[in-house]
DNA sequence: GGAGTTTTGAACTAAATGATTAAAAATACC
DNA sequence: GGTATTTTTAATCATTTAGTTCAAAACTCC
């Protein structure tokens, strides 16, 4: 006998949880952390006040969940990016044009949860998280750079590490330019010759 | 007869308006636009509120007067480094190292307020002011490198414009990392890198 | 010293905001 | 169909916030 005790015993939910998370992201992603009111998250969420707290808590709870679910969809996108067959140069530049592209996505807001928002969040925690993802990111970098090297698409002595925090840093510049309204083409164009500056080998 | 109407007319003003402004520009930088209130402005800024209003109007007009003043300073500080008679390796390098350096400084907030906090304030006319100064910026450092071309100091077809907007590409991530609690001592190092980065001659 | 002028301090108003409560609604279990 | 369980809707409360008002204070000018 199967119980079918799939569903839960009350009233079902009127809402998807993952969902108004989603929407979630992008409330905090438009009007930053600070500029969002409990209001803006009740409708952008579409989730009632009562149900919002109890299954989610107060905005800092909220905040952290969909920092976190965030920081995961955008490692996802990056490993693609960077672990896919292909050249390295296809590789750093396909990370750069994704992270430009997701930054001035239309219908979204322009730049990005992690690299624009979250800095200004003054909390302990999040600044923790901010810092373990940047380091993340730099890793995965690394990683393929070391993977180039064995390709022989670089030379041996190709400072990896350095080079990798350098791509992220430029990531998060373009991001940081895509806020402030600079259009996707001029973006696009800086972060091919982002992908140059790192990769065209030195003289000696 | 000299007319001894050097001061104005009515009670004096109790507070220096220039160093209001500077005191509220601290209080932007460390809580944000959308985190700061009327109250904090008043405690911070020590200034009335009635006064307050009367002359510096409201929250975005002090806000905006801020701004403007902080971009003045952060020009004039850039300008320094990059027109002072030195290489260019050393302007950049000064260049990148002051941007870390007042945005890790001691007493005052982390990062900058051009770079991490305005771009979160939406507002058409703060975007507008952005972009303006960001390309200000890139203007100055381009000149640099074409000076730095007369000089002998990099080949006549080193690509000043792209390298100009990836210098401050560096300095706004390395501010953007300052901010999220990158120790002083990791971004100098890295701004040294950035330095080398954009200026090592590359193989023909 | 008195009249006119400007700033200040304290109180005040209205609106926004965060958070809770209680009754009604929608479901499963028996 | 009745009961237990959970969510929802609407209302409510307390606090914070933006902005104003007004009398008292501090000054200049005559």
């Amino acid at each position: 006998m199967i119980k079918n005790t799939a569903r839960p015993r009350g009233r079902p939910r009127s809402f998807d949880e993952t969902g108004a998370l989603e929407k979630a992201t992008q409330v905090f992603w438009s009007k930053g952390y600070d500029g969002v009111t409990i209001d803006d998250l009740v409708v952008g969420m579409g989730v009632g006040r009562p149900s919002l707290y109890a299954v989610f808590g107060d905005k800092r709870a909220i905040f952290l969940r969909v920092l976190r679910a965030y920081a995961e969809r955008q490692g996802a996108s990056a490993a693609k990016a960077l672990l896919s067959e292909q050249s390295l140069r296809d590789s750093i530049a396909d990370f750069l044009r994704y992270t430009v592209e997701s930054a001035t996505e239309k219908g979204s807001a322009r730049g990005c949860l992690l690299m624009c928002v979250a800095p200004l969040v003054n909390d302990a925690e999040v600044q923790r998280f901010l810092q373990h993802a940047a380091a993340g990111g730099a890793a995965l970098l690394e990683r393929r750079f070391r993977d180039g090297i064995s390709a022989g698409d670089i030379p041996p002595d190709f400072p990896v590490a350095v080079r990798a925090v350098q791509v992220t840093d430029l990531a998060r510049a373009l991001t940081m330019r895509a806020r402030i309204g600079t259009p996707r083409k001029t973006l696009l164009k800086d972060a091919e010759e982002a992908a140059d500056l790192v990769l065209l080998p030195r003289r000696v």
